[in-house]
RNA sequence: CGGGAUGUAGCGUAGCUUGGUAUCGCGUCUGCUUUGGGAGCAGAAGGCCGCAGGUUCAAAUCCUGUCAUCCCGACCA
């Protein structure tokens, strides 16, 4: 079941909105259910989160987490010990009331995020300091009842990973949090090639039930910002309300304090967002399913898919993610095809080439072509993979920070967020003026960045009062 | 959850005002010829007209409800 791709996708300039919903469908990485924001995972995009999960998982091992499976219901009332936690996600949790056929007494909440579940276990496991730290994490689907729904970046179910670590001290925790929004970072750096702003949360926009929320933050192309991933520090609330405690080396009991941290298949819309142009997606190397696309040229020739099958096989050996298209759609429709799918490298091969033992190879990011002897095919290809990766990073990186703009006042901060992009803004610190600016401007406060504290003012650029803080704002998805 | 739009074959659509059993293009399948930027010819298959009620001899068409998608707001990863 091919879909048209005879017809072009919207020009991102036409109707940003209309041409991500292109990409996602033409580009085979969803479908939509017959349930509003359950979406089917297709196995081009499943794959892209595959990678992510690879890598995640990776640095989370080197960083002593382990993996684990919680349940998929929480009963109502073990998810209402928390407060603040509870008042924040009641208004979208999804509840079943029905078992078999008969009424269930204590409703089970379908988890929307799994805090409270790592809580009752921890109660449970840890007595003495001798039981910490415990760091968990889980890849599983939570379920939040959105009203608004986009592919990939608001669903009423989304795949993540949640990881729950708990602490003896303050300080650990903390840096847990931090070290984690580093990881993310690096995961930016190294797979996905995009640049994040990576900060802290202001108090308006923290997780329910978190003393701190860091966030990294993507922007993307019509220049609206992303919240691509969070980590948060507790403090021992959690802890407090669901009576975990243990006893120190001092026979003194404490709570420990907790955090958590995840980021989810949003990233695959930060991706499409952030790199794609008007043929379509453009996947940056390392996460891309597909690296090399070759494309056998009058391939019912002598030699041609025999050379094909060759040049894969090298390739594959080599460790690349390579396939060679042997259907028999013409040429031209594969270079599409493969351009709309996002496809780093295509590789040609014809009769030409076979008889100059070259191959041509042509990049998706920039459209360049160049031809290569056939015995460096395999260094070329590891060059080109590493070039792309690179350039889309700076291209990415370079957007970035012309979208950064320093303002002195709540009109200059609108002009610059209307554009879109990233007001930078010293601010008092108040609740007040963020609400102030929400309302006049529509933008919200992203997150206060690590690394750019640098204070260019002395006042609040809505009030006057004495500044604090550099906080960025931006109209997000 | 408010405002607007739309659901007809895998995709895009005509038909709806004025009820009579669904049009065209692309895709799909078969065969031959093709192949360096979305191929050509010939033949074929494919439809609970989103779903559920109602009106009627008769409903894609009229009425009511409902579900979903898209866009714009309010709320959130």
């Amino acid at each position: 079941m091919e879909t048209n791709k005879n017809e072009a996708i919207t020009s991102r300039d036409i109707d940003f909105a209309q041409w991500y919903t292109d990409v996602c469908r033409k580009a085979e990485l969803m479908d939509y259910s017959s349930v509003k924001g359950f979406i089917i995972y297709r196995p081009y995009g499943y794959a892209i989160w595959e990678q992510i999960q690879n890598y995640l998982n990776q640095r989370f091992k080197s960083i002593g987490v382990q993996n684990v499976y919680m349940p998929l219901v929480i009963p109502e009332s073990l998810f209402n010990k928390e407060k603040e936690h509870v008042e924040g996600f009641a208004p979208e949790t999804l509840i079943a009331t029905i078992g078999g056929k008969s009424k269930i007494d204590d409703p089970l909440i379908i988890r929307p995020t799994s805090e409270v579940l790592f809580c009752e276990h921890y109660a449970k496991i840890i007595s003495s300091h001798r039981d910490l730290p415990k760091l968990y994490n889980q890849w599983c689907s939570v379920v939040r009842w959105e009203k608004t729904t986009r592919p990939f970046l608001r669903g009423s179910e989304f795949l993540w990973q949640e990881g729950h670590t708990i602490f003896a001290t303050e300080e650990e925790a903390r840096d847990n949090a931090l070290g984690v929004l580093d990881i993310y970072d690096d995961l930016g750096k190294d797979l996905l090639a995009i640049p994040f702003v990576k900060g802290l949360k202001t108090d308006k926009e923290r997780f329910a039930g978190a003393r701190e929320t860091y966030s990294i933050e993507a922007l993307m192309h019509d220049g609206k910002a992303l919240q691509s991933g969070t980590t948060h520090y507790f403090g021992t609330g959690f802890a407090e309300a669901f009576g975990i405690a243990f006893q120190g080396k001092d026979n003194i009991l404490r709570h420990p304090h907790q955090a958590s941290w995840g980021v989810s298949t949003r990233l695959i819309g930060s991706i499409i967002m952030v790199h794609g142009d008007d043929n379509g997606l453009v996947l940056p190397p390392h996460v891309a399913p597909i690296q090399i696309a070759i494309i056998p040229i009058q391939q019912n020739k002598d030699g041609i898919l025999t050379k094909a099958e060759d040049i894969r096989q090298r390739l594959e050996k080599a460790g690349f993610r390579v396939i060679v298209d042997q259907s028999d759609r013409t040429p031209g429709w594969k270079y599409a095809e493969y351009e709309m799918k996002g496809v780093p490298l295509r590789l040609e091969i014809g009769p030409r080439d076979l008889e100059k033992g070259q191959v041509v190879i042509a990049r998706r990011v920039d459209g360049k072509k160049e031809i290569v002897p056939d015995g460096e095919i395999e260094r070329e290809v590891g060059r080109l993979l590493a070039e792309a990766h690179e350039e889309m990073y700076r291209k990415a990186q370079d957007f970035l920070k012309s979208h950064i703009v320093p303002v002195n006042s709540v009109a200059e901060l609108k002009r610059v967020v209307d554009q879109g992009g990233y007001a930078k803004m010293m601010w008092c610190g108040s609740r007040e003026c963020e609400d102030k600016v929400k309302d006049l401007t529509m933008a919200t406060a992203r997150c206060m960045p690590q690394g750019d504290q640098h204070h260019f003012g002395e006042k609040c650029a809505v009030c006057g009062a004495k500044a604090e803080k550099v906080v960025y704002f931006a109209k997000a998805y």
